[in-house]
DNA sequence: AATTAACCGAGACGGTACGTCACGTCTTTAA
DNA sequence: TTAAAGACGTGACGTACCGTCTCGGTTAATT
């Protein structure tokens, strides 16, 4: 017995709907008036719930932002086509869609802006999620011989989530599928 | 003849030295306590200003930080070495430098979450800077039959100033002279 | 039955020892500067309250500075010597001190001067509370058959105040017993 | 003997007429929103002339505001009818009038409440002129032996001021004319 | 006639205080 | 102990006036 989720602890217990209560508000919110019109206060009033509730669960406002949104981000899968050329294609569509879900700059460059040193952690680690994937499809490739094995992984998935970014979030124009391809034609093949 | 210098307002003309002097104070706050530290009133003191002044110049604050780095930010020239390799390591070197002065996430990320959408078109403003003497020195390479004539020169383009938008202000890992060769290893080079 | 306390609010309850630290403050700093240096920030500063508390219950600076005031301002008493005389005095004296306390014409004719219609109506009520003693006293006198049954009472005790409101606080010489009893001496005794 | 008008100055002579511009505008502004509404932004805009002009005639807003009346302020008559009463009745009539003319509360108080020191001598002399023709019938009723000799002459007469002043400008009642034949009643006839 | 100097309207200048808003914390009653 | 409500101290916001200071331009009296 016992074993440790432990601690239940003697008062009332945490209410765990007001998590998504309160995050669902923020993503409203953000919709609504952007990144930087968000108050704590916006939040507790439209999801119905204390102030006190938020700061229970999060230190501070970049905190609840960014995780209303990280649970939406969802690691993009390495597709395995056999061709690397096709899995490049469809990680790359992946990820312009998650960006662009994203709404703009607002979330991501404001997020970026107001963490602390200690939050950029966090935001590397949801960056790392999306590199993995591509890497492993990129190693695949060289593994079959269609990639130079010189390729520079990491420079070439870089470059991507970067290129992404920068037409999504700061030039604020998606890349078509036109363009997508054209990166793709960029790499090394054998 | 003539030309249109034209007739200045009636009143007291604002006295242009304001403006270096506001914008100076500015990046010596954002320098010593970060974007998000710097507030109007900081602002207007340092640089010995009342605070109307200030909102008589920028709308916010936003604006007026925004207009402080604007004006740092010289555009990367196109160096014309002969070799288009050389030419791009120096120009990405020169992206590095300008990116990593920016100090951090802070300026860049700050400027893109606070702005209306109307300031975004700034924004894109000193991203096209960046990007015309790229494209130039890669149609230099074309031309001199270095690189395939089917290079998507828009998309190189953009690839290198998001990797390193992505490294330097995101990731916030400065790319080493390595890097940026593995980078313009990838150009297809005939 | 019961009657209505009633239902206090359900958020923390205000402090009510901030109510008198912030009139407390507001009575220094009259002293020391004047009604018109007077400023909320200071008051908040001094009272070592947020100016938050400050707006929370009053609605402007002349609003706070009435009210520093108003709590002073005890009713002069009506006193009963059996000699309407001598009863008149008594009460002159008590409103020339009450009046000479306020501490010239800053006090009274600023409340006046800033408050809006709303606000007279409690500054009325002040002066109706000096005057019910002066009626009720000059009364006294007419039972006693000491005044003319004729007397106009009201206008009698309006003279007096407005006669030390003049003195005190337009032409600001405070009138001496002498003065005081001359004043007296035109009642209508039989 | 010549005397000093003197000094006509060698640059461009003052345009008296914005002297009652000015005070014009003042007046309409005081009436339309009462005085501490009053900036001398508005008296400025309203009469169509510069800052400096206002500045250059007068040395701060209260003084702007107190002439707009002072010169309106006409001093009350002391007539003679060969009735105290009747001349006392008249005096007090036009005493009340003239209060009334000023407007509410706001203009005298705010006078009292805004000028230092300094400028409290100019008010004292506005009250002083109200005062001289009163004292003056009381005086020639004294001398027809309407009067007692012994009747204090200045504390009838700032009584009398001092009542006009509390009911118009503090309780803001205007007395009507019983109530002001009742005042005169106090008086020690013979 | 040319010069001089004070005037004019306009409006920018450095300040100061305003009243509002959001922060993150604390304090109440109720479950 | 958690919940909702909302008061708390703090501090920045953007606005409005203050009284002063330039501007370009006008209007006499003096050279």
């Amino acid at each position: 017995m016992s074993e440790g989720e432990g601690r239940r602890g003697r008062g009332r217990p945490r209410d765990e709907r007001l998590d998504e209560r309160i995050l669902g508000a923020t993503r409203e919110l953000i919709d609504e008036v952007g990144y930087h019109q968000v108050t704590m206060e916006a939040i507790a009033a439209r999801a119905q719930v204390g102030k006190a509730s938020l700061y229970r669960r999060w230190p501070t406002k970049a905190a609840v932002i960014t995780d209303a949104f990280a649970t939406e981000l969802v690691a993009p899968s390495a597709p395995d086509t056999g061709s690397v050329g096709e899995d490049a294609l469809r990680f790359l569509r992946d990820l312009r869609q998650t960006l662009t879900l994203l709404g703009g700059p607002s979330v991501v460059a404001g997020a970026v802006a107001e963490r602390g040193e200690a939050g950029q952690a966090e935001l590397r680690e949801i960056l790392r999620s999306w590199s993995g994937p591509g890497a492993e499809l990129l190693r695949r490739g060289i593994g079959r011989d269609e990639l130079a094995a010189s390729t520079p992984v990491d420079v070439v998935v870089d470059g991507w989530a970067g290129y992404l970014l920068y037409r999504v979030v700061f030039a604020r124009v998606v890349p078509s599928d036109d363009e997508l391809r054209a990166l793709v034609s960029l790499l090394p093949t054998t």
